[in-house]
Formats: C-alpha cells, sequence, structure tokens
DNA sequence: TCGTTAACTTGACTCACTCCAGAAAAGACG
DNA sequence: CGTCTTTTCTGGAGTGAGTCAAGTTAACGA
C-alpha cells in the first residue's frame, strides 16, 4: 500500500494515469471501493449515493467495469456471491471466504509474483495467473456454531 | 476414475449409495454429466431432454442440487461463467480456465488431499479447501491469436 | 471558448435461477 | 398386491444481478 488513506487527488492521479477521464462518479466509487473492501455493487451503489446523492445503478456499473479493465480494482466472485470489487492490485493475493456468512478476508500470497503456482499438467494452456480461493468457516461463525 | 464408461445400473448404485431415490431425470443428469464434463445447466437440459423427451428445467435444477449436496457432482462457477457441473469428485483436483473461450479442463492436485495448500495468515479462519483456479489461453485460442 | 468524444441518465430488458401449489411417482409396510 | 406416506416432477410466475440502447451531459484538448 503506498498510502493509508488515499485522498481525493490521489484517486484523481489513478485516473489519469489510466488514461481516463476524472468524474466525480468515478471518484466516489473509488473511494468506496477502499473504504469498504469486498463490497458488492448494490453496497458500492449506496455508499456512492451518500456522497454523491442521486447516482444511477447503470453509471456505477460503468465505472466498475473501466476501473476494472484498467486495473485499479479487482472484481472478485466467490461461488454463491454476488460479484464483488476490492481496491488491492498487483499484489496477486487470495482469499479466504466463510462458508457459513459469506464475509472475505484477504490472504497474502506466499510467493508473490503471479502466477505463484504451477499446474502439474497445464493441457496446453499458457498459465498467466493463479487464483486460490480458501474456504472456511470464520472465527465469528465457528464460535456461532461451537455455542449453539 | 472407478469405470471409465458407467452404466445406468452404475448411476443407479450411486443413488442408492446416497440414499437418493432411483428415478430417470436422476440417471440421465448422471448420465449427461459424465459425458459432458464442466457443462453448465442449459447444456445438462439438452442432453436429458434428448434422452428422455420432455423434462421441466426445475426438475434438473432440483436434481443438480440434490446430486451435488449428495456429494455425486461438483459445481463449479468460475467468474463470469454460468454454473457447471463435473463428475469428478474426491480427488480434489482444479481447473484452468481459458480467459478468451471459457473452456475449462481438469488440473490434478499436485498434493491430493484437501486442503492442499495452507494460508500464510488464516485471520482465524478454520480452513477445509483450497480451491485452485487457473487463468489462462488455452491451445485454441493461442494459435488463432498468432495467426490473427 | 468550442467541438469532440467519452461518460452519465433513464428505462426497458435479459437470463440464470428460484418459489410455489398441485399432480404424479417411488418406496415402505401390511 | 394394494394402500399410504414421502419425495419428486410439472408448469408457471417471480426475483434480482446485470446488460442494452438512445439520448443528454460534461470532461478535456485545441
Amino acid at each position: 500500500m503506498v498510502c493509508p488513506v488515499p485522498t481525493a487527488s490521489d484517486f484523481e492521479r489513478m485516473l489519469r494515469g489510466a488514461s481516463l477521464r476524472v468524474t466525480a462518479p468515478r471518484i466516489a466509487v473509488l473511494s468506496a471501493v477502499h473504504s469498504h473492501p469486498h463490497a458488492d455493487t448494490d453496497s458500492i451503489i449506496g455508499v456512492v449515493r451518500q456522497n454523491l446523492g442521486a447516482v444511477s445503478h447503470q453509471a456505477v456499473y460503468d465505472v466498475l467495469r473501466a476501473l476494472t479493465g484498467a486495473g485499479l480494482l479487482r472484481r472478485i466472485e466467490p461461488q454463491g456471491s454476488v460479484a464483488r470489487y476490492e481496491a488491492r492490485v498487483g499484489d496477486n493475493h487470495h482469499h479466504v471466504v466463510c462458508r457459513s456468512c459469506g464475509s472475505i478476508a484477504d490472504v497474502d500470497c506466499a510467493v508473490g509474483a503471479a502466477p505463484c503456482l504451477d499446474a502439474s499438467d497445464d493441457h496446453g494452456f499458457v498459465i498467466d495467473e493463479a487464483e486460490v480461493i480458501y474456504w472456511g468457516t470464520c472465527p465469528e461463525c465457528t464460535t456461532a456454531a461451537k455455542s449453539s
């Protein structure tokens, strides 16, 4: 992480760096994802509207796609969950997902560079990334299950 | 794999082994998934209808869920794709997905038993499975990209 | 400041999937 | 074999994330 609490001008710089136009919805979406990691689209729309007032859901979808395509955001989509977005990009980290409540936490990649794993037999595929999802139970759900 | 070409009676045994009732749609779905690995629900419905005639999509969804819950099928759901099902269960293998055409191939797990990876920091989660998805380009799309 | 072009708004629409209520079939038991 | 109970199947309506399309607005370079 370069800066712990990015400001609007940081987001502006990121957008310009990706040769994207700087607009209020884009800054608001970037800010929302930075402050709410692993948020789904609906939550992001809610946060953006709190900051900006009326913003169409379509705009948020467009912005999310543009920023994901530009590499400023990363889209994650564990099974049985809607799409979620996070701002940590470029460090090839992975995720652990709670089977019970669906909460997500980051897990640093043990290797660091993509692809961090080699396939035993790649079937001729040219592999550029290995995505790892750990499935388990989060601390809250573990204690809740024990006490019940 | 116990048998390379399972027959209807094999499927019947599998169903009884999971204490599930033996019905024609279930056998047809099992057979369809065995002969079309990584097929999506729609394709499965098509194959089942070729064999049985009219079967409601609801029945296929129910059967797929019942068989998945019983551990006879495995549901996989890579990003940007609809749910797919496969018959290889219990060997904790992984998948490689083509970014270009979406095709999926199996990759044997290098370790063998779940979870085959340890997280560097598990945040207190109790992890029982590590799912790996390799992203890349399949041989067909690689040659197609070169020749264009 | 102006024109171009990308971005946003609005609203309808798609598609995978689910829910529901009633009809039909499978398995258990006498 | 015949009846009863439970599970499954049918058909249709419904849900919700996400997309498409046409028109308007606003960013940015000249």
